[in-house]
DNA sequence: ATCCAGGCGTTAT
DNA sequence: ATAACGCATGGA
């Protein structure tokens, strides 16, 4: 049980090399020619370095991506910056037809621009508190499982095993999990197997995605999971 | 033109 | 409890 997702976690990373998850704005090298860096991604970073704005647009990101590409999510993010509004203050304050028009790349532009303001109510109010907990992440309209749980991992550094639709998938594929058991129960599965360790979940969670589109997109790039068939 | 991407809240079985 | 539905852009 153990052995084999850390097996299907090694093979993951040797075939797609780290994923530098989770890209954020700001740390930028524009003098590096590394296409990766100059987009922001924080690549083999785990530590703690990020200050309230980086950790506010990580779960300003995390609810601009809910079913929606990454690269729409990120233009939102974009054009948010240009207005001079990604951070709580600015999202708050912002005039509602200019906060949807910012955010409209996302898809859902009405639902999520009542969503980002209350996250940013919720991070304005959890400012000189602890790290707030999966609960308290959950009581923020907009906010679910998968999102809290991204929210947790990536902008907090907890130990959380994110589940989303390619995991489901991948491992529904073969045969470790029932793909429509409920969230918890397949988060369960994972973080019973695997040790607590941050880097390894940010990793693996990244990992999933990139696989996933190539091969478990309802539309896959590639034809046969060469990767995961020897573990069916 | 049609199909889908790093879900969520609400409403109906 | 769980399934069905609306939301509503941009790229392939």
């Amino acid at each position: 049980m153990k052995g084999k997702l850390k097996g299907i976690y090694k093979d993951l990373l040797k075939e797609y090399g780290h994923q530098g998850w989770w890209p954020v704005s700001g740390v930028a090298d524009k003098n590096s020619s590394d296409d990766l860096i100059q987009r922001g991604y924080h690549r083999k970073d785990y530590s703690i370095p990020k200050d309230r704005s980086q950790v506010f647009e990580i779960c300003a990101g995390a609810v601009l991506t809910q079913n929606t590409s990454w690269k729409n999510a990120e233009a939102a993010l974009n054009n948010l910056k240009q207005c001079g509004i990604l951070s709580p203050k600015g999202i708050l304050s912002s005039d509602s037809g200019v906060l949807c028009e910012a955010i409209r790349p996302a898809r859902y532009f009405n639902q999520k621009s009542v969503y980002l303001r209350a996250f940013s109510d919720f991070f304005i109010n959890s400012e000189n508190s602890l790290d707030p907990g999966r609960d308290d992440l959950l009581s923020v309209k907009g906010v679910g499982k998968e999102t809290a749980d991204a929210m947790l991992l990536y902008a907090y550094f907890k130990p959380v095993f994110v589940i989303d639709a390619y995991t489901r998938r991948m491992f529904g594929f073969i045969g470790m999990i029932d793909p429509k058991a409920p969230y918890d129960i397949i988060q369960e599965m994972f973080q019973k197997a695997l040790k607590p360790d941050i880097a390894i979940y940010q990793e693996y969670h990244a990992l999933i995605v990139e696989h996933g589109k190539y091969f478990y997109s309802k539309k896959p790039y590639g034809k046969g999971d060469y990767i995961l068939e020897r573990y069916l």
